[in-house]
RNA sequence: GGGCGGUUAGCUCAGCGGUUAGAGCGUCCCGCUUACACCGGGAAGGUCCGCGGUUCAAAUCCGUGACCGCCCACCA
């Protein structure tokens, strides 16, 4: 101890100095824990990977409270003796760099294209490393106890060969497929992505009415259409099969205005009788549900648009324009021939790119798809429980696990190619000749310009001989990888000391933002691809804790991309590390999201400084308790004597003394209780009524004067105690 | 169209079957008592959204209505 301690206490330079000093020690190494005496099963185990942040910018106060929480069970456990793993990495997200990167690159005026793949590449990285570094810094500094000597990142090679014999094992089960069907198309990223990535939104519109001529007639058929610039690659005209208004025009032809083609009526019964008039242009190639329409009748499909949304050769005259440009001269044109029959007004769901906003176009496209229901029913059971309690994950809270199930439910196909730059390339290669499809003969890698690339790469075609093959240009979604995470991350698909060891991990805390993106993949994933007999062996995680999201005063969500987060590392400058970590936790109630305020961050601040201050006050006195009554540190903080607490005090005030040990034991097992269940907020409580109230106001208050006694037998046993006291009670505040 | 939350003190929120409903901040009085004014002592302040029900007992459980918010969904 310092010969002057500060009144106030200062946060920055001391924790500053604690977190380079962990670090450099590599102190929350997952060796550096555990009991020694214990070996093999015996020793409790108890892991968890981090959700590896983006390397987008660096992380805000939302990730710090996830952080927050995961550091405080991660502490909490290594405190009891666990051997306990933090794993710590990061994630190359290609969709959501690369877009970070596009936007860097256009303020300089360079599109990713005048640079070329590999160039564009080197951008990337020289990008991550900057990102990456930044976000590790700001983990260091926060305190986050993670084993940094086991730091990860998606892109590793390591990383990759699981991801290539993730891929190659599902594709040799016929689990992943390419074909064309259906998808999400950004015109601005110019990929596909996934119906999750696909954010909704209410739109005021208009559902514009059009003529179609009936061919070798003078009736119209009128059909209403929200998006009247695909009309230009319609390939019928849909009614209900029951519907009497229109049974004497099925099997017709009509003639569709503006491209001069004559089309079938049909009938189908995804017609609704009652919406609109009751008939329904059929675009199979910009519709997921015209798409069905035209397989179910075999109708041709004609994609009339370009991949940044430009109408192509196909739209006839309209060719080269936007597609909205394409809109308003479809509709008036359509109005010159008189062929608008009205115009009304429509709100309805516009899909937007989750990540740059832009419109999104239904678009037909060769892609690469992974079959979800089977794995989806597996990962169905071990969230109920039917593969018994032993392989069951507990979700927490359990309105969550509903929504799970739900989405487990309804599993559509998940497009898992992107025509990114930035990712995990596909390891498949095609013929030039006969177009096969031929997988990498493994999953090595090789390491080429300091990063991996598949070394598996066919020589020739098997089936033509032919030895023109190329790799397919796609990388894969990033969720891909991340879903590999907490089995690829401990060196799958090697049979590792730390896979043995650490999978299935304890514990998966994550956003309910990412439920479906993240937590869901990992259990289908895991169920399937990890090793293990049985399913208790293969489930990622045991537990799953949903955490709420932090949001701004005013309630909007935060994200980097976005501009609209919070550095955490402005605010610790603040109000120090411990303040914002003990304001976030004690906030962190399951359930609801956090606004953030400024109140709150300065009650937490005092909290620390009464803390301080307490501790301050004990050594203080002690110095001159040494003068007094010939007390020393080395008798009172001896964990012997420590343990041996409490000591009778003679005289008065004995009570006080049991009193304040049975208040600390109470205290003590609520916050284990709390902190099991998730409940932050109230472990923060708990210890905070207990160490302001009850240790502070009234303990401390209450024994000073023993504490400056002249008398050995009052002032020894008394301040025994209250060292016993404050030491525990610090160890049940150390997760904080 | 489905589903999930929320509505409690001036503000932000906890509590979710059991004595006079809590916290932080704010407000009002009183205190420089040898740790702390980022403090201590005290006080004011609440038909726990409305209505109906279950119960010996309800902010807490059930039903219903209202108003906010979120997620999912292929009605052109």
């Amino acid at each position: 101890m310092p010969q002057e301690i500060p009144k106030a206490y200062e946060p920055q330079e001391i924790e500053e100095h604690w977190a380079k000093a962990w670090y450099e020690e590599n102190l929350f190494r997952a060796e550096n824990s555990g009991n020694p005496k214990l070996a093999g099963d015996a020793q409790p185990r108890f892991s968890i990977a981090l959700p590896p942040p983006n390397v987008t910018g660096s992380i805000h106060i939302g990730h710090m409270l996830e952080h927050t929480q995961i550091d405080m069970l991660v502490r909490w456990h290594r405190m009891r003796g666990e051997r306990t793993l933090w794993l710590p990495g990061m994630d190359h997200a290609g969709i959501a760099t690369q877009f970070v990167v596009e936007r860097m690159l256009a303020a300089e005026g360079v599109r990713r294209q005048d640079l070329g793949r590999e160039e564009f590449e080197r951008r990337v990285w020289r990008w991550k490393a900057e990102s990456g570094g930044v976000i590790k810094q700001q983990m260091i500094r926060l305190g986050a106890s993670c084993d940094w000597t086991r730091e990860k990142f998606t892109l590793d090679p390591a990383l990759y060969r699981s991801v290539l014999e993730a891929f190659l094992r599902l594709h040799r089960e016929g689990l992943i497929y390419r074909g064309r069907y259906m998808v999400n198309w950004c015109p601005r990223c110019q990929t596909a992505i996934s119906d999750l990535e696909v954010v909704h939104n209410e739109r005021a519109g208009n559902l514009w009415h059009i003529r179609y001529p009936v061919a070798d007639s003078k009736e119209f058929l009128v059909v209403a259409t929200t998006r009247p610039e695909t009309m230009l690659g319609d390939t019928a005209v849909a009614v209900h099969p029951e519907d009497e208004r229109y049974a004497h025009l099925v099997g017709k032809k009509v003639m569709l205005p503006l491209m001069n083609r004559e089309i079938p009526v049909i009938a189908d019964s995804y017609v609704d009788r009652e919406f609109g008039t009751g008939v329904v242009k059929i675009t199979p190639a910009h519709d997921p549900n015209d798409f069905e329409v035209g397989k179910r009748h075999n109708l041709p499909e004609i994609d009339v648009m370009t991949d940044d949304a430009h109408l192509n050769a196909d739209a006839g005259k309209y060719a080269g324009l936007e597609r909205f440009v394409a809109r308003g001269r479809v509709i008036a044109d359509l109005e010159a021939l008189g062929l608008m029959e009205k115009i009304t007004e429509h709100t309805h769901n516009v899909g937007t790119c989750d990540r740059c906003k832009a419109i999104v176009e239904p678009r037909l496209s060769t892609q690469w798809f992974m079959k979800m229901k089977p794995l989806a029913d597996e990962a169905k059971k071990a969230v109920t429980g039917e593969f018994g309690p032993a392989a069951e994950i507990e979700v927490v809270p359990d309105n969550q696990r509903t929504i799970l199930l739900q989405w487990f439910e309804n599993i559509r196909d998940w497009c898992i190619s992107r025509q990114l730059w930035w990712g995990h390339r596909i390891p498949i290669w095609h013929c030039a000749g006969c177009k096969e499809m031929i997988p990498a003969t493994s999953s090595d890698v090789e390491i080429v310009d300091g990063h991996a690339r598949a070394a598996g790469i066919p020589a020739k075609c098997p089936k033509c001989g032919s030895e023109k093959l190329a790799q397919d240009k796609d990388v894969l979604d990033t969720w891909f990888s991340s879903a590999l995470w907490p089995f690829s991350t401990l060196g799958w698909p090697d049979d590792s000391e730390d896979l043995r060891t650490f999978y299935p991990t304890s514990l998966l805390i994550s956003g309910y933002d990412i439920l479906f993106f993240w937590d869901a993949r990992m259990i289908m994933v895991g169920l399937h691809l990890a090793p293990g007999a049985s399913e208790k062996d293969r489930i990622p995680f045991r537990r799953l804790y949903l955490h709420s999201l932090v949001r701004t005063a005013e309630g909007a969500k935060m994200s980097k991309t976005k501009g609209t987060g919070v550095d955490p590392l402005q605010l610790t400058q603040q109000y120090g590390t411990d303040a914002l970590r003990y304001m976030l936790a004690s906030m962190a109630a399951p359930g609801t999201d956090i606004a953030l305020t400024e109140d709150r961050i300065l009650g937490a601040r005092a909290f620390a400084n009464k803390i301080w201050n307490a501790a301050r006050f004990l050594f203080m006195n002690l110095e001159k308790a040494e003068a007094s009554s010939g007390i020393t540190l080395e008798e009172l903080a001896a964990p012997e004597i420590r343990s041996a607490a409490p000591y009778a005090v003679k005289g008065e005030g004995e009570l006080v003394h049991r009193w304040i040990f049975s208040r600390l034991a109470a205290t003590s097992a609520e916050v284990s209780k709390a902190l099991d269940e998730f409940r932050f907020h109230e472990a923060c409580q708990t210890i905070y009524h207990f160490f302001w109230g009850d240790f502070c106001d009234w303990y401390i208050e209450w024994v000073k004067p023993q504490l400056s006694s002249t008398d050995r037998d009052v002032a020894v046993p008394a301040w025994r105690n209250i060292f016993a006291v404050l030491d525990t009670a610090l160890r049940v505040l150390h997760p904080v």
